[in-house]
DNA sequence: TCTTGACCTTCCAGTTACTGGAATTCCTAT
DNA sequence: ATAGGAATTCCAGTAACTGGAAGGTCAAGA
């Protein structure tokens, strides 16, 4: 199978596979005319990767993740803990946003949008500002 | 005021600092020794870019953040677009996130975690089985 | 047979926003 | 004089690709 079949058929870029190879994460045979030839097992590695990869984990994790798929002694709680972890990184990612998102909400619903030039966003980037006491 | 002073009052790294200056969003004048001088208005710049960066704006974001900061005939209209174009992103990646945590969340409940091998969290990522039908 | 076009190959550079480290200079204090 | 702590510059590395150039391969059509 060459790369562009594969492509199509796990859903990423060949530009990506290539990439995948050149980090070790596969290592696809080659033809007599130098063109990858990839095997079922190779292709399976890929929508292995594809899917983790989409659901967050990073490339080392995924690495980990093949070895652990492809050890048949694995124990789940490696593969678990790992995942836990992710699932953290996660929450924690989420709620940072969620707490931009509040200030930043706050700050748009405050500003009327309009032609003038006050604003109240840029005044809260700019900082407290110098009380003028009476 | 010297960068050292400046990363303590703004926060943020010399390091960083620097870079900003390498990338354009300061100008900080020279001494005599080489050494950069800051003016109160760098620092100002500086605090202005700390915050616009803690609430997840792009450099290039900041970077019209602080002409518009600058323009005294800016319309405020254009800043608020700015922000809720921003405010769109974030929602679309904690809508993102949320969905990948409920995915990982539920493979991660259904796995035992013990030292077997039986793991549900790899059998979601290996892709759907060839069912062996009867 | 030749040519066209779609593939494939490698390699280099660019992306975001810094961060680490090396080599060097400067200032201050003892 | 010397030691230390800052300051300077420049180079390289991070994560995970992506774009593009230059060139080799292959199947089909005139």
């Amino acid at each position: 199978m060459k790369i562009g079949d594969v492509a199509e058929a796990s859903g990423l870029p060949a530009k990506t596979i290539r990439y995948y190879e050149d980090i070790g994460l596969i290592r696809p045979a080659r033809g007599t005319n130098g063109y990858r030839d990839f095997a079922a097992s190779d292709v399976h590695k890929l929508a292995f990767l594809a899917r983790a990869r989409s659901l967050g984990f990073s490339i080392e994790e995924c690495r980990t993740l093949l070895s652990l798929y492809e050890d048949r002694d694995r124990a789940s709680a490696d593969v678990k803990a790992l995942a836990e972890a992710h699932l953290r990184r996660i929450d924690r990612k989420i709620a940072a946003l969620a707490g931009l998102r509040g200030t930043l909400a706050e700050l748009v619903a405050r500003c009327h949008g309009d032609a003038r030039p006050d604003c109240p966003i840029l005044d809260d980037l700019a900082g407290p500002k110098p009380a003028a006491d009476a």
